[in-house]
DNA sequence: TCTTATTTGTTCGTATGTATT
DNA sequence: GAATACATACGAACAAATAAG
């Protein structure tokens, strides 16, 4: 007969929760019972449910709340397809404004951007890649993406500002087709994008901006756009909860 | 002047633990202090730091066991080049026998992998992929890959029978360039690529062949081949570790 | 091989703090 | 203000794995 592995009781409190979650008992949205309830319902103490509930929050199933509850996550997955995301015609659809409007569409959410510009000193990391010296000012588009009030994304886009320095992508609104639009009417038209994809827990700023525990996880993704003739153009630096994520790529 | 952000301790302890490895006072391989030497250092109970390296664990930073200590990982992050990967000059490059074996050589890593044949009932997601019918019977490829004797990858390959059955493909040994030469020989060469990447707490049997722990996070990529014709001649779910990967795509 | 000390893993009971209702 | 509910911390105890003799 087969070796049944002994498990630690709130490893089998996470898996008898996760299985009531998924059987349907606590639908989305519905609150727990009480720690001490669910205590007694499995027969342990309250700090051994209490450590369940925090791995299931760290996995971004649930969500306790101080006072309130233990409420089931209604997360529907948001897919981002990196293949034609940056092509024309996906950039000034109809209606959108961009590929990320475009998924949270998809997902009947209301999608929201709050865009910033600001001359930064470039973090080593990006002038490396931008070919520029660290600390050395650069164009930074910060933009703050939501579906229907949550906030799902940060994006941090770095441009030398020798290429964009008073043109409109120094500008809030760059216009139909967006930054990679405009960069082709300078002539710096991004011809290759190569995107890393890490996974970390995120800094303090992006607990805060995300709404989300430390424990989690969120994507790190960093792309970098090149324009013909090999020069790097772009760096933008992505941050995401890692849960809520699915990427696509071809 | 600034509001500071009360923290707990744990938080903090894991913040510290974190700068004194980044700092080098506990390098790549060390042992930690045990947890009553590191608790009195901080001022804190055992297991407020039990607490703390547990999240440093769940990270992969660190690796704690019984009866031994707190060892500091030492294993690179492992960069997974997703382009050019399929190439054959790559796949057929000489004293490595595919993309895997290359990236680990490159980290001066000494690569091994184990693979197995087998023919299977078709998991659902994959059959509906591969146009069969779900539990209709499929080839599978399983390879479990590791550096320096620790495992970093699993995957599993899934082929039509009615493709490959009876051909090389079916044996351990595929011969120079691997399935997908074979694959080009027999008319169905792979043409365009899709992954789709997704990170999730790893199920029971991926922690015992990853040697993992049960609160990490693994890279579950799914890599769809599409041959001429837009036939699906290959489904290739890779699970890996997701804080010793990289992921490049270009 | 057996024993013992060391070290981490887990659980308990209790207490206190903080946010919500 | 009071009740409810989760967050954190402490101290103690025992289990399990390892290492040393």
């Amino acid at each position: 007969m087969p070796v049944e592995k002994p498990r630690s009781e709130y490893r089998q409190v996470v898996a008898l929760l996760r299985a009531a979650i998924a059987d349907g008992e606590f639908p989305p949205g519905a609150l727990l019972p009480a720690e001490p309830v669910l205590a007694e319902r499995f027969g342990v103490t309250r700090a051994t449910v209490n450590r369940a509930l925090a791995m299931l929050r760290t996995e971004g199933l649930v969500r306790p709340e101080r006072g309130r509850g233990t409420t089931v996550n209604e997360l529907p997955i948001i897919r981002r397809e990196s293949a034609g995301r940056q092509a024309q015609g996906v950039r000034e659809a109809e209606g959108s404004r961009g590929a990320f409007d475009a998924e949270i569409r998809g997902l009947g959410l209301v999608p929201e951007a709050v865009v910033s510009v600001a001359e930064v000193a470039a973090p080593a990391e990006v002038a490396l890649l931008l070919g520029v010296e660290a600390g050395e000012p650069v164009l930074a588009r910060v933009r703050e993406m939501s579906a229907d009030g949550v906030p799902v994304q940060l994006a941090t886009s770095y441009l030398p500002l020798g290429i964009v320095g008073g043109t409109r992508i120094a500008e809030v609104d760059t216009g139909p087709g967006g930054t990679y639009s405009r960069l082709g009417e300078l002539g710096y038209a991004p011809v290759e994008f190569t995107e890393t994809v890490r996974v970390r827990t995120p800094a303090e700023d992006e607990v805060v901006a995300l709404r989300m525990d430390e424990d989690q996880r969120v994507f790190a993704i960093t792309r970098v756009a090149v324009a013909e003739g090999g020069r790097v153009v772009e760096v933008n630096r992505i941050v995401a909860p890692a849960h809520q994520w699915e990427l696509v790529f071809s």
